[in-house]
DNA sequence: ATATAAAATTAGACATGACTAATTTATGTA
DNA sequence: TACATAAATTAGTCATGTCTAATTTTATAT
């Protein structure tokens, strides 16, 4: 059921606020949206018509599973965007909300996943919020920069803070991808470079400026 | 004055319909926007209203002045869209007219521009039609391909007919952008290779690929 | 427990951009 | 010229998504 350019808005909107845990109420979600109470639950009725949210007074507003879907679709799409505006159209990661919000409501049954794949499937956006795979699963938030892990630490590479085609390339002549297991062999003193065995591999030198733009789970 | 999406699409057909010479009807209208002709009346009084059109039944639409530059704005971004997808997304040139009839609405500032240079500032869309510059000038339709210049005929470059970054990269290479200046030296019979000058540069030769996908204006 | 304030809800209105049906105007043909 | 058809226009309706104002419900504080 294709849903419209406000129906999104609401639906994502009811998704942020519900990550919080008070309940999502019409004065809740009516100052997100900068509008009006009455309005909120005209919509909501709309929605809960559609079998995208229930509501009521008690609980307040709540996405049903189609709903949830729905909401980290367009989320996703909206951090894609914004990745794709600071990587590839070089706009400063503080100018690009406002376009995305609009981006954000472009269908295309090939789009998200065509756009994904240019930009060499970022885990998280330019403002460091992570990604929703397709399936709407959230990636792990890997917290810890490799450049914070301590010597003879193993971890696993959860996700990169530069997406730039450099960096990527750099990475993959690595053989450094999502998932690849690293383990600290030795750090530098002086310069914070690190010697780091890649999936059990030969011993690496790599620099602070590349540990520091890996995010790892460490084991 | 920000225009509503179906203002746009509206000042967009008006313009195609006034390229050519019949008189832009309301009946026109429908049927190229797929709606009633009592709704294109109740709009190109709106239109009206703003001076984005002129409207009579004797002379039919007409745009303003500022009315065409709008058009031309939207159909430049349409265009520019259809080359990302292509280009950069792989779409097939058949699938993208659909998602830039959406992606054309897009508001911004900077968009068009920053789009235009990660392009590389290309002169035709995917289907050959001419893209407009900011200043609403569309380029000299180069129509003939460099491959078809005879041998010592003096031509210059008007747009490329490939717009991928191999192939780019490969004009840089020999220096060669709009508006360079190109003598055909000598035509190869057997593969269709030539020798050209460009600029009054050195002799240098390039294959029928790279010709084929040269457009020139002959002198 | 009662007064007060805040939140939720209802009722009614409005702008936008569409539609249908009826009417007027223009065009074309016998 | 008179009839038939097509195009343009008007009038009235509707769906969407918003608003304001009034009312009801809920929460908070004395
Ligand atoms: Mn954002
Ligand atoms: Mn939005
Ligand atoms: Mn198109
Ligand atoms: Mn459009």
């Amino acid at each position: 059921m294709k849903k419209t350019y406000s129906e999104e808005n609401y639906l994502k909107a009811i998704y942020h606020l519900g990550k919080s845990d008070n309940k999502v109420s019409p004065k809740a979600i009516a100052d997100a949206l900068e509008n009006n109470p009455a309005s909120v639950i005209d919509m909501l009725k709309k929605l809960q018509d559609k079998d995208l949210i229930s509501y009521d007074k008690v609980q307040g507003a709540i996405l049903s599973r189609s709903g949830e879907m729905a909401a980290l679709d367009i989320i996703r799409k909206h951090r894609l965007w914004e990745v794709f505006l600071v990587e590839k159209l070089q706009y400063g990661w503080d100018e690009v909300h406002d376009i995305a919000e609009q981006l954000e409501h472009i269908h295309d049954e090939q789009l998200a996943k065509k756009l994904d794949d240019f930009l060499g499937n970022p885990s998280f956006d330019p403002h460091g919020d992570p990604i929703p795979a397709q399936n709407g699963k959230m990636p792990v938030y890997a917290s810890k920069r490799l450049s914070e892990a301590d010597e003879n630490q193993m971890c696993k590479v959860g996700s990169v803070r530069d997406t730039s085609t450099p960096f990527l390339k750099y990475l993959k002549q690595l053989k450094v991808g999502l998932g690849s297991r690293i383990r600290v062999i030795e750090k530098m003193e002086f310069d914070q470079s690190m010697i780091i065995s890649i999936d059990e591999g030969e011993p690496k030198t790599v620099s602070s400026k590349m540990t520091d733009n890996i995010l790892v789970i460490l084991d």
